[in-house]
Parts: structure tokens; C-alpha cells; sequence
DNA sequence: CATACTGCTGTTTTT
DNA sequence: CAGCAGTATG
């Protein structure tokens, strides 16, 4: 058995995962099989009795992540992962919390905020405080406030602030834990901090865990941030054993707190830490290995590793320089539909990445245009819909009333003739006694200090959610959810309206309940009620609902998301000064190493080929901007990149072009023929022409038939035009 | 209370 | 440009 777990693994591989030293450190290089590592090491020490399932405890940052490890390890060990504990840091933490919640200070149906909560909740607090939203935004508000929980520090620990700034944030913070407290709210980096803390504070409780896990394992840590780092060190006891696997060359995430450093200190803290390296690749070809190597050598203070492989060379990287987003978007197209016109390629073989969201749109369109399938990654998440968030604010109040931010959600939406005015008075009352919003209205009721108008409206909401719960107790989730949906008033609210969008979000909102019939509370979960269980699952795996993950279809996202992830065939977009690197992040040092991060990030995740773009000008906030190539071009290796120029491609019209609409394939030459002739020949996609007053060109589209026919031809000296064929008195240059 | 208009702000994202 | 949030208006 211990043989089947290790036979498949190459020597340093091997090492690793039969390593024995106490503590461990695997620099991992992009496709260097890292997960395997890992899920081997785990397989290892259970088979090896090391270690039983019950003492191992693996971390990593996403709940996919998560699930794959988890499913790995079942299938290599042919038996289920029970008893140990595999998860996200959120997640983990959540897990202590729900168990020990009188420990941690928190209420037994504490509620999970996700950012968005976050930040109007944080908005709300700084209107109240009467503060000038305009010259203190809730977002720096907000980033203060995680950065500070991220680094562990409370508000208390902080002591006087010398200048206006910091005193102010501080009393923002201040003022948000004491309502996230009052109302049962927890936010994701206060997940990790009270875990922390209830450890701190309850010694035998921490003894217990030290003894327990034995083994802790750790995914990606060169993403842990500083209380993540500060969590895992005082779980470390005696007798555990630490195994760390990250990359310092794929650290893209110190914007948010991320720190790369605590690679080093790692090795610092636990002296005898034994460091081995992965640097044989299994995924690109020599020369775009060689590519992102050349890269990242200009980054300094690496750890150092260099990545090599036994495979082929491969092609070299093709980079072309577009005139517009729209050329960069329509060559991409091209090189697509070529590659997908061969049928050993798929589409979804191909992914594009780019730096920012915004540049999707172009290329959405492009290939929209062009028929071609494709699914973009990331964007609106199912749980963060408003018509989902608004739902769920209904179940949280149900589950817990005095939670302000589902209050205040909930009360006017739909709209119950409750106007601001009267929330006003309800927020001071609630601010001054320091009660719960809920406590506060049902005060103002008793007291008649309301309009009789407004107290009956009012009135009318606490009974409706007072008589929801009690109806609801009985009843199976999702039963709980008809309900509530009905009697909201919700459903009805978009059912009335006639438009798409209502109609889409009714769906959305069936779909709620639909996954509340799927959906099993975990083991931990099993003292709350499924309830609370199920709307910590919403905030803690906000997920995309895989929505047709199955598809063929080309796969498009940010470099940020492609992280992990691998393609036959990668774009490259948007390879210019100010977008990629961005703007941002010119200034410091620190943060244009972390964009050649991203980029190496980008180059590794291809397994063939890959195409990078420029434009030369691009729109941009609605200006036309020009940009030069992005310096990591220039960083490349020269002989291993081809410029394809607008000739080049043409030159080869059969590998590069694909018909588009208004062009027929010839079935025996494969190549591309507009519907339309110059000198009574048929016009091809990408033969050169020349035109009496613009030099010659290249025929780059064609739209219309025979003598209305409009060619698009790009010169040399022009740029590209649109002409008439029958007016151009083209001349055909083979 | 809903709609229209205005002004502002524009990286990356998981939990 | 475009999407959002907040305000003015009916």
C-alpha cells in the first residue's frame, strides 16, 4: 500500500512526501505537482501510522481547494476522510466557533457577514456617528478596520492615535464591534481572530487541540496573512508537525494582506526546518518555462528556485501588437477559431486572461460575434445576488432578531410604507440604549412615540417575522424558505413586475429553495439548526453554482482567478504599461514585483501555446489612451518571442485565419473566400492587395456580397479602412 | 414611495 | 463610457 501512494512520484517528490524531519517547508513551483505532494504526504502518513485521520488537520484558501484535496485524498486512500479536518481557514475557524461558542464571547446563532453586509453596515455606523461620508469613505473604513483584525490588533490595543485620521478610523472600529457584537456578527477576518483568541484566552482548550492535531498541513502559504500566520503558530505544539507548501514566486495577493515573508519566518520560528524544493515542471513546454523563469530573475529577494522540464520546446510566444482593444480582441478570435478548427482542440483548451474585468467586455463581444462559446469566471456570486441577500436577510432575522444589518435589509424591501424618517428615530433610539434595532422598534410601539401611520407598518413587519418563525419551526428547510418567500411578500414584489430582470430574479429566488433541499448541514453544524446552518454555508461559500461548468466552452477571467489552474492554450491580454502592470501599482517597487508575479502567474498556466496582445490604443474610462507594450515584454527572452505583424499572419493565411460570416471555407484549401472577386478572382481572407492611393494591405474582412461587397483592408500606411470592392480598383498581389 | 437625474469613480478577490 | 449611489422631484 505504502508503495501504490509512492510508486508514481519523482525523487524530490518522493522526499517529500516521505520526508520524516518535524518540520517541513516544499517550495513548489508552478506544475510541479504540488496538490499531489500534499494528498501523497497526507495518504503517507495515515498508511504509515505516523499519523491517524483523527490528528490531521489540512488548510488551504479557497473551498475548492478545499473539496479537491478532500477528494483526492478519499480516492487515494479508497475510504473517506472522516475525522479529519480539511478546510479553509474561514472555515476552520468557523468550525471552532460554532463548537466553543460561549468560549469565544459569541452568541449560540452568531451570523456571518460577507463583505457586502460589511461595508453597509459600516456605512450605516459612520452616518450615525454623523461623520462626512465624502471625506471618510466606508470602503477606507472598512480596509482599515480588516487590515487591523487581519494583523490581530483590537481597538483597544491600539491606545491613543496622534492625528485626526487614525483617531477617527479608530472610533469607526470601535463603534462596529460594539454593534457586530449587540447584533451576533461575525465578519470573515473576525472569524479568524476570535478562533484565535479563544484559543489565547482558554489554554486547556488550546492543550486539547495541540494534542489532537499532530500533523497540520498547510496549502499555498505564501498567501497566509498575519493572523492566519499568528493562528497556526499557536496551534503548534509540542509534538505537531508542520508541513508548509507555497510559492513565493506566485504571491499575488499582498493587496489584500497576504505576507510572502512569512515563508521566511516560517523557517526562523521552527529552526530545523527542513526546505526541499519542487522544480521540475510537468505542465508547459522548455520555452515557456524558460519565458517565465527569464521573468521572474528580475524580481528581487527570491527564494530561488528554477523551474525546468523534460518536455519539448514547443512554440515560441507569440506576441501581437493590436491597433485597438477591437483588433485585440478580433486577432484573438481569430487564433481561436483556427485552433478549434482542427479537430483534436477544444474550445475550452483555451483560456483568456487579463488583468482587469473590465477588458471582458470587448472580447465577450468578439467572440460572441463570432458564434464561439465562451464562460467568464468570477463576476456576480449566486449568494450575492440582492434579491438572494434580501431573502436571506428575512431567514437571519428569523434566526436571530437582533441582527441589525438583516434589519435593516429587510425592513422596506419590499417597500412597507416604513420611511427613512422613522428608521431614524428607531437607529438613535437603538444607538442611545444600546439595544438591537428590533429591541428599539418594538420600544417605540409600547411607547407610542411613533405615528400611529408609522407605528402600524412597523408594527406590522415584527409581527410578520415573529409569525413567520413561529410557523416555521416545524418545517423542513426548505419548506421554511416557500414560506418565507411567499408571506414576505418577496416573490410577489418581482412577480408583479414584468420585465427580464424580475423574471430572472423569481427564478433566482426558486433556486434558493432549490438549494435548500440540497443542502446537508456539515458535521459541526449539527447542534445549530439547519437554518443557521445553511446561512452560514450562503456566507462562507458564496459560490458560483457551477454554472455550466461541463460546457465546451473557451474560458475567460482575471489573472488573480487562473491561479491554480492550467490550459493547452493561453491569451495574454492587455499586455501594456498602465493596465498590466497597472497604474496602481507604478509607484512602489514592492507592488510592480508583485504584477510580475501575476504575469509569471499568467505564463505558467500554459501548456503549449501561448498568444500575448498589446493594443496601441485602447478606450478607457471613455478616453482613447495610448499605451507603450507592457516592460514584461521586454523582460522575455528575445529569441522566444515571434512578432506577428499584420504581414506575418498573412503570410500564412490557412494556419492564422479562420472564415468569419461573411467568408467561405474552400473545403479542399481551407482557406477563407469572401463573396466577392477582385480581376474576377475570388478575394481570400488575408491576401495581400494594393490600392492606388493607400499603398498595399491585407484583406482583413469582408461584409456583403459580390459588387455592394465592403472589404476591410489593412495598409502599412493608413491602418485599416472599409472599402467598397467594386470602387477600389484593388489590384490582387497573389 | 417610485422615478429621473446628477455626479462620481473607475485593480486584482476569497472568505 | 457605464454603473452606482445619492438626491431631487412628482
Amino acid at each position: 500500500m505504502t508503495e501504490l501512494i509512492t510508486q508514481h512520484l519523482n525523487e524530490p517528490q518522493h522526499e517529500a512526501v516521505t520526508a520524516e524531519p518535524k518540520h517541513l517547508l516544499i517550495l513548489a513551483g508552478a506544475g510541479s505537482g504540488k496538490t499531489r505532494v500534499l494528498v501523497h504526504r497526507i495518504a503517507y502518513l495515515i498508511e504509515t501510522g505516523h499519523a491517524t485521520p483523527y490528528s490531521i488537520l489540512a488548510v488551504t484558501f479557497t473551498n475548492k481547494a478545499a473539496k479537491e484535496m478532500r477528494d483526492r485524498i478519499e480516492a487515494l486512500l479508497n475510504r473517506p476522510t472522516q475525522g479529519m479536518w480539511v478546510g479553509t481557514f474561514h472555515g476552520l475557524a468557523h468550525r471552532l466557533l460554532r463548537t466553543h461558542w460561549k468560549e469565544a464571547g459569541l452568541p449560540e446563532h452568531f451570523q456571518i457577514m460577507d463583505s457586502d453586509d460589511q461595508h453597509r453596515l459600516i456605512r450605516r455606523i459612520i452616518k450615525t456617528m454623523q461623520l462626512d461620508e465624502t471625506k471618510w469613505p466606508p470602503k477606507q473604513a472598512q480596509w482599515f478596520i480588516n487590515n487591523k483584525k487581519d494583523e490581530g490588533i483590537r481597538p483597544h490595543a491600539m491606545g491613543d492615535q496622534d492625528d485626526v485620521f487614525n483617531t477617527t478610523m479608530l472610533q469607526i472600529y470601535e463603534t462596529y464591534e460594539k454593534t457586530c457584537q449587540q447584533s451576533g456578527l461575525v465578519d470573515f477576518a473576525e472569524l479568524l481572530l476570535r478562533a484565535y483568541e479563544m484559543w489565547q484566552n482558554n489554554p486547556e482548550l488550546l492543550a486539547h487541540y495541540q494534542a489532537r492535531f499532530n500533523q497540520v498541513l498547510v496549502d499555498e502559504f505564501q498567501d497566509t496573512n498575519g493572523i492566519q500566520y499568528a493562528w497556526l503558530r499557536l496551534l503548534a505544539g509540542d509534538n505537531t508537525h508542520f508541513t508548509a507548501v507555497g510559492d513565493d514566486d506566485q504571491s499575488i495577493y499582498g493587496w489584500r494582506g497576504a505576507k510572502i515573508e512569512n515563508i521566511q519566518r516560517f523557517t526562523r520560528d521552527y529552526p530545523g526546518t527542513y526546505t526541499l524544493r519542487l522544480e521540475q515542471n510537468y505542465r508547459s513546454t522548455s520555452t515557456i518555462l524558460n519565458a517565465a523563469n527569464t521573468l521572474i530573475s528580475h524580481n528581487t529577494g527570491r527564494l530561488g528556485k528554477e523551474l525546468w522540464t523534460a518536455g519539448e520546446k514547443g512554440d515560441p510566444i507569440a506576441l501581437y501588437a493590436a491597433f485597438n482593444e477591437q483588433d485585440e480582441a478580433r486577432y484573438i478570435v481569430e487564433r481561436i477559431s483556427s485552433w478549434v478548427a482542427s479537430p483534436d482542440n477544444k474550445r475550452s483548451d483555451v483560456a483568456i486572461l487579463y488583468r482587469s474585468n473590465a477588458q471582458s467586455r470587448v472580447l465577450e463581444e468578439a467572440l460572441l460575434k463570432a458564434g464561439i462559446p465562451y464562460r467568464i469566471y468570477g463576476g456576480q456570486r449566486f449568494f450575492e445576488r440582492a434579491e438572494i441577500k434580501d431573502a436571506l436577510a428575512y431567514l437571519r432575522l428569523m434566526a436571530n432578531r437582533h441582527d441589525d444589518a438583516a434589519f435593516e435589509r429587510a425592513v422596506n424591501m419590499p417597500t412597507r410604507g416604513i420611511g427613512g424618517i422613522t428608521l431614524d428615530i428607531i437607529r438613535s433610539q437603538a444607538r442611545e440604549r444600546e439595544i438591537s434595532l428590533w429591541q428599539s422598534t418594538e420600544n417605540l410601539i409600547n411607547s407610542e412615540h411613533l405615528s400611529s401611520r408609522a407605528s402600524t407598518a412597523v408594527g406590522q413587519f415584527l409581527e410578520l417575522i415573529s409569525t413567520l418563525a413561529r410557523h416555521c419551526e416545524d418545517l423542513a428547510l426548505e419548506e421554511q424558505i416557500e414560506k418565507m418567500l411567499q408571506t414576505s411578500g418577496l416573490l410577489q414584489h418581482y412577480q408583479q413586475q414584468r420585465n427580464e430582470k424580475a423574471q430572472a430574479r423569481v427564478e433566482n429566488l426558486e433556486e434558493l429553495a432549490n438549494a435548500a433541499a440540497q443542502f446537508t448541514p456539515p458535521e459541526e453544524d449539527t447542534r445549530t439548526t439547519p437554518l443557521v446552518a445553511f446561512l452560514s454555508h450562503a456566507a462562507l461559500e458564496a459560490g458560483e453554482m457551477q454554472a455550466s461548468e461541463y460546457d465546451d466552452c473557451v474560458q475567460m477571467m482575471t489573472l488573480h482567478s487562473a491561479k491554480g489552474l492550467e490550459f493547452p492554450f493561453v491569451f495574454l491580454a492587455g499586455m501594456e504599461e498602465g493596465l498590466f502592470p497597472h497604474q496602481m501599482s507604478l509607484q512602489e517597487e514592492g507592488r510592480l514585483e508583485e504584477e510580475r508575479r501575476l504575469c509569471y502567474v499568467g505564463i505558467t498556466r500554459a501548456r503549449k501555446k501561448i498568444v500575448m496582445t498589446h493594443a496601441e490604443t485602447r478606450r478607457l474610462h471613455g478616453r482613447e489612451m495610448m499605451h507603450a507594450p507592457s516592460r514584461f515584454i521586454s523582460e522575455l527572452p528575445n529569441e522566444l518571442v515571434e512578432h506577428v505583424r499584420a504581414k506575418a499572419v498573412v503570410s500564412r493565411p490557412s494556419a492564422d485565419f479562420h472564415p468569419r460570416p461573411s467568408f467561405k471555407t474552400d473545403a479542399a484549401t481551407n482557406i477563407a473566400v469572401a463573396a466577392t472577386t477582385i480581376d474576377g478572382a475570388p478575394v481570400q481572407l488575408g491576401q495581400r492587395v494594393k490600392h492606388a492611393k493607400f499603398g498595399e494591405g491585407v484583406v482583413l474582412n469582408c461584409e456583403g456580397q459580390g459588387e455592394q461587397a465592403r472589404l476591410q483592408v489593412y495598409f502599412e500606411s493608413v491602418g485599416s479602412k472599409w472599402l467598397v470592392a467594386s470602387f477600389a480598383k484593388l489590384e490582387s498581389l497573389s
